[in-house]
DNA sequence: GTGGTCTAGACCACG
DNA sequence: GTGGTCTAGACCACA
């Protein structure tokens, strides 16, 4: 499982952590019943401070991606949507109104934009493959 | 010109009007040369508070997007191309990306995301047209 | 706003607390809109560490219950039920089971325990009407 | 005797093996005298560390619940009341209203919770009879 | 002055 | 050895 963190990056550690979980998680790189890495272990490993990592695994257990188990370790969960399907919508418009927009700010267009995601999915469709 | 700021929204109030500021430059609306609301003026108009705005001014020229005039004004710039090429990519991938994942955490399949990204963006043509 | 935490009890200390402000949310005594006090300020009150208070703001906020505004402070966010229908109804039997369980495992009976839940619900009720 | 233990349950194992074999003694399954099985056959049987075992049967042990003879096994002591009643109360009160609140943050009125408490506890009856 | 992130390091709970 | 809680204290982002 490869993660990489930059601390210089404005988004903060644990948050990249999250995200790159989530990715694997995604993509079925990473499968429910899988074990990840211990707290200690990956705080060495990426050179962060073990209360980052914990605090990114705290959040991705309280949102339901990952459980742990004292003594043995932290483990991806079976994946169950717990949101109403109003709320799923909800969110799912406004994640793609404002990547939109944060993509018409760095001075794309509508049509690119369609190509990027495009683009990208077909990447996404290949990982999932493996 | 419209400014519109939602201090309840998780994105920071400064970086709304900047980007805000960025969307009307890039579509035209405002043009090289053309006058900015006074800080004050402006933190009237749209309720916040003078230091919020006068950071977002300061950020907008330290970007070279506008410079001010001692005792005249702020003014829009001769437009720059502020972000090079390369660093213009990365961004966009990385933010598609994400967006991908997090839609697929939500539950949706990668061609629900490229309808909903189609779909969205036809709002987007018909809000620019206005 | 009445804040009691005892950091000789076994549950944590950020735990009683989340537990504390979701009551007083729940009973109405906080209504969406007003402000928490500030974490530096409720850690000097309390006694305990600002990253305690911090951890379990962070906690509610992650739950919706409550939102940050960065320089205003911490408000009771407007409620609004995100899970589904069945994840509701899911919780509220899995609560009431474990419940139940712990009471009969106190000595109680099935009577007794009825009874307990009609005179604490009656308290409920006054307290949401003052 | 029926022991049942759940590893991806919150609840730790050791507390769990507690809470049942308490639930068995409260409710005649288990009567001063018996013989409860050795901890390492447990141990293999549910599955579970002998350390596990052992740690539940030194606090039932601490407790007053149970006893061991060496070279014998571990029974099952005379009933004594382990918390007085002030604590049982206590405790009781505290649990039923933390009960109450999480039902009510997840959309309940008070009136369904008492619904919902009754309908459960009428199930409970039932497995009791069995 | 407000909340948010991160580090260093201690101690506890669990298996 | 695993994760969980808490403290002390620094520094940053924001209004």
């Amino acid at each position: 499982m490869l993660i990489h963190l930059d601390p210089t990056n404005r988004v903060p550690v644990y948050q990249q952590l999250i995200n790159q979980v989530k990715r694997h998680i995604a993509t079925g790189t990473l499968k429910p019943g899988d074990r990840l890495p211990a707290v200690r272990e990956l705080a060495l490993l990426v050179l962060v401070n073990p209360n980052t990592i914990q605090k990114a695994y705290t959040d991705l257990a309280d949102a339901g991606l990952i459980h742990s188990r004292k003594g043995q370790g932290v483990f991806v969960s079976e994946l169950r949507s717990t949101l109403s399907k109003d709320e799923r919508t909800r969110r799912s418009v406004e994640a793609t109104d404002q990547y939109i927009t944060d993509l018409l700010m760095l001075g794309l267009g509508l049509d690119e934009v369609q190509g990027l995601v495009a683009a990208r999915a077909r990447r996404f469709e290949r990982e999932e493959k493996r």
